[in-house]
DNA sequence: CCCCCCCC
């Protein structure tokens, strides 16, 4: 005999709850004068309702690993208290902290002991526009683009993020910019544009656009099992998300979608690059020439600084940023390559990210390979020569000393997909001529 | 006992 979520109080500690568990959130670790610790928090559902639980320390070690989203468990012996509604979006007076005393069992009924599934209220793209900002989104929609992975220090907190921007689109034709942060942002593979089912995810207005952003108790499932995902793999492979005419996030500059195509002439002609913000466009070209020298550099070991460091000899580097003395570094990427579209041939630049996709080794593979095997460098180096993918390229002029240098840098590379590309080839054709125009 | 979910 289980007792309801919805019935639970501090006052009565006889009880067995068996739930859903909804999310769950890393391992977090904090420090403060009160003391030190570790924790996790997961959110449970029955059918009477719902209640955050956190387990610290000990009780996390012990049942991080156990919890499963979307598992159904049996919990008791947990402690009630009020819940701080400041932090808490879930419905409910109180929340439960585990104890040592803390039971947890999974539920193996093959119905989950009639516990409902995590229901997801999924709003189409389009409406987004027209909810408030703040509000819980649940929707689900092809990642078409995905940003590269950022960092930046709070100016505020003065701590340090990491976000990655995707940008999601439906069949309400509209697209809206998802904000991933830590190792959600840094895990992230996009590349293959899978499915993404969101649920929770928080509304932010920027820029007069309105965009999503994954936080505590939001969860997110790439390609989940379910109709609506079948659904939209087979209306986007279509070309269904070719020519997406709503934009619900705001157009930046610098943003991950709606970068334009273009040809190398092109961006030379329309002068991209000139004005006080970078310009963006994506161009269809192949690799012609790949320099292996100052393709790497020795760089801070520390994860968050990339700076080049200075050899001090004794197996001794200094990083002049972080100042202070490391015995190890990290090989970064940074390489130079001349690519070409049928237009004209341009020197792009690459760093760490595109440099290890393209190359299809790790700096730290490609570094040693430099500095200590020239054939297995040759091989790795060569392997891209005369290969084709789409570049999503920064355009920026740049001065050195007298020198006005239009300079360009490789800011996602995606591996030619010839139906996509065809489909713009056709576009342009029928916007050129008119000719076409009625059929696909 | 956490409680930050950020930025343009």
């Amino acid at each position: 005999m289980t007792h309801p979520i919805s019935s639970l109080s501090p006052y009565q500690n006889k009880w067995v709850i068996k739930a859903r568990v909804t999310s769950k959130t890393g391992i977090r670790t904090w420090s403060n004068p009160r003391g030190e610790g570790k924790l996790f928090s997961m959110d449970l559902m029955d059918e009477s309702g719902e209640i955050r639980a956190t387990a610290f320390k000990e009780q996390c070690d012990k049942f991080y690993d156990m919890i499963q989203v979307d598992s159904v468990y049996f919990f008791s012996k947990c402690q009630l208290k009020p819940a701080n509604k400041q932090f808490s979006q879930l419905d409910n007076a109180y929340e439960m902290t585990f104890t040592g005393e803390t039971a947890v069992q999974l539920c193996e009924d093959a119905d989950d002991g009639g516990i409902p599934d995590i229901k997801y209220n999924l709003v189409p793209i389009s409406e987004v526009s027209g909810m408030e900002n703040k509000a819980a989104v649940d929707t689900i929609g092809i990642c078409k683009e995905v940003g590269e992975l950022q960092a930046f220090t709070s100016r505020t907190t003065n701590k340090e993020f990491k976000k990655r921007d995707l940008t999601l689109v439906d069949m309400s034709n509209s697209a809206i910019s998802l904000t991933l942060w830590g190792d959600d942002a840094v895990n992230f593979d996009g590349h293959v544009q899978p499915v993404i089912l969101v649920k929770g995810t928080r509304i932010n207005e920027f820029n007069g656009g309105k965009s999503l952003s994954l936080g505590g108790g939001s969860i997110m499932k790439i390609n989940p099992d379910i109709p609506e995902a079948h659904k939209l793999r087979g209306w986007f492979d279509n070309g269904g998300g070719d020519n997406i005419a709503n934009m619900v996030s705001a157009r930046t500059g610098g943003g991950s979608f709606s970068t334009e195509w273009m040809t190398f002439k092109d961006a030379r002609a329309r002068n991209l690059g000139a004005g006080d913000k970078p310009d963006y466009f994506q161009c269809k070209a192949v690799v012609h020439i790949v320099k292996q020298e100052n393709a790497f550099y020795r760089a801070c070991p520390q994860s968050d600084c990339n700076k080049k460091v200075v050899d001090e000899g004794n197996d001794q580097y200094r990083c002049e940023r972080c100042n202070a003395l490391y015995p190890n570094f990290k090989y970064r990427l940074l390489v130079n390559m001349s690519v070409g579209d049928w237009t004209s041939n341009r020197w792009v630049t690459c760093f760490n990210e595109t440099g290890e996709q393209l190359l299809k080794h790790t700096s730290q593979e490609v570094g040693e390979a430099l500095e200590n095997d020239p054939a297995k460098a040759e091989e790795i180096f060569s392997a891209l020569n005369f290969t084709s993918h789409i570049f999503k390229l920064r355009c920026k002029n740049e001065v050195y000393g007298d020198m006005t240098r239009n300079k360009l840098t490789v800011q996602s590379v995606v591996p030619l997909n010839y139906k996509e590309y065809n489909r713009h080839l056709l576009k342009e054709l029928q916007e050129l001529t008119g000719i076409g125009s009625s059929s696909n």
